[in-house]
DNA sequence: ACCTGAACACCGTTCAAGT
DNA sequence: ACCTGAACACCGTTCAAGT
């Protein structure tokens, strides 16, 4: 994946010289600023004022690229605290918030998890955590992997549909609400995705970005229960 | 979404013209035989000896080509028969098995779907079935969308997951199984993903496909029965 | 060790023009 | 109504060369 063993950033590094580390920092504030779509090579280099060519003695190619950025920000990922005693079941329930509000900060990374390996050192960290909290439910060890699969891939859906509306509505100037209205309104009929209106209505004066907080958690208990409840 | 009102297939077609049906048709081929990474506009107007520009008459842009591709897939989908009597959790569960197997079957569809907004015919098809099927739940009406929303984003994450393992092993030339123990192996003390050996062992000789239906089937059981238990 | 220039083989899409 | 040619503004990456 490396390309390069990393170069010791030590006192020798002067202050416009190119590292690896001044690259990330671009990178990711690019993608933050204009996406994975408009990212390139070419543009990244232009904002470090240097040849495109030059990257390329630092990372293999583009996916490379990208696997740093992802990593980057599963650094951001608040942890809970295993010291602070609390139920398994909050803990999972804050790794799940707290995977889905980095991503959904980061849209652009919501994007590159499903193409990558994520097994960098941030994504081992997270992954070693929900571990551990997986670890003090009643599961039997048979049943870790497949009990966090189960969240996290959920997890992944919810927010990759998530950020699809507040994407959507973005590229045309609407709020998330707005545009996911506009689309359910022009789909009659559709189940899960029928009149906004009525959806609204039922669901007794909230807005859709609280029905969608609603859901998730909602599920989430569902999960919990299904998972903790029968032998099976 | 459509740029041009359909035209009517009629008589006067000649054999070798274009029309969207062979256009959609081509479409479907090359991105089957490459996926949507080697697919461009170019190759498809070359496959159908064609300018590039002469698909713009029938389509606005490539999304818009891709829109239609993934309609067409979702159009594959085996619907459970409503006349058949079935459970319901039978027919839920038959659902998200058949949206699992085509889109296993046309990874270049997975990757499009988190990007679109999936709303032509065939989709609304399958939503349709969905709804029926919910319906039939004992979940009050508030409830059938966050039934739904849990099932296919679950369904979606853990298909993107899947097909990463099988897309990524075939790349390289190896099976899924081969490309997951190579990665798992690589990475140790990671949960979920940790040492394949031992996972192997502690699932008493299951293959790793094995192991996935498994998982799959045993996490919707969780959570029918998570949704279907509590008032909540 | 680190960076550049020129080049290769591509892209999607616009626009004016043909028939 | 349907299709083309030429052009624009891009891509990622290789390779040989510079310092």
């Amino acid at each position: 994946m490396r390309s390069r063993p990393a170069r010791g950033t030590g006192p020798g590094a002067g202050a416009g010289a190119l590292d690896r580390d001044r690259i990330v920092a671009a990178l990711l504030r690019l993608l933050d600023a204009d996406g994975v779509d408009r990212f390139s090579m070419r543009r990244l280099a232009a904002d470090l004022n240097v040849t495109p060519m030059s990257l390329y003695w630092y990372v293999d190619n583009k996916d490379d690229l990208l696997e740093l950025a992802l990593d980057a920000v599963a650094g951001e990922i608040e942890l809970p605290d295993p010291a602070a005693g609390h139920d398994w079941r909050d803990d999972l329930r804050l790794l799940a918030t707290a995977w889905r509000r980095v991503m959904v900060a980061h849209p652009w990374a919501l994007r590159c998890y499903g193409e990558y390996l994520n097994i960098g050192p941030q994504s081992v960290r997270f992954a070693r955590c929900a571990r551990a909290v997986i670890a003090r439910s009643p599961l039997p060890p048979t049943r870790w992997s497949t009990a966090l699969s189960a969240v996290f891939q959920y997890v992944y859906g919810f927010t990759v549909m998530e950020s699809r509306w507040i994407e959507g509505g973005r590229a045309i100037g609407r709020t998330a609400d707005e545009f996911f209205s506009e689309v359910a309104d022009s789909v009659t009929g559709v189940p899960g995705v029928e009149a906004a209106g009525g959806l609204l209505e039922q669901r007794g004066g909230l807005t859709l970005a609280q029905i969608r907080d609603q859901d998730f958690h909602r599920t989430l208990d569902w999960l919990i229960a299904g998972m903790t409840a029968a032998p099976s």
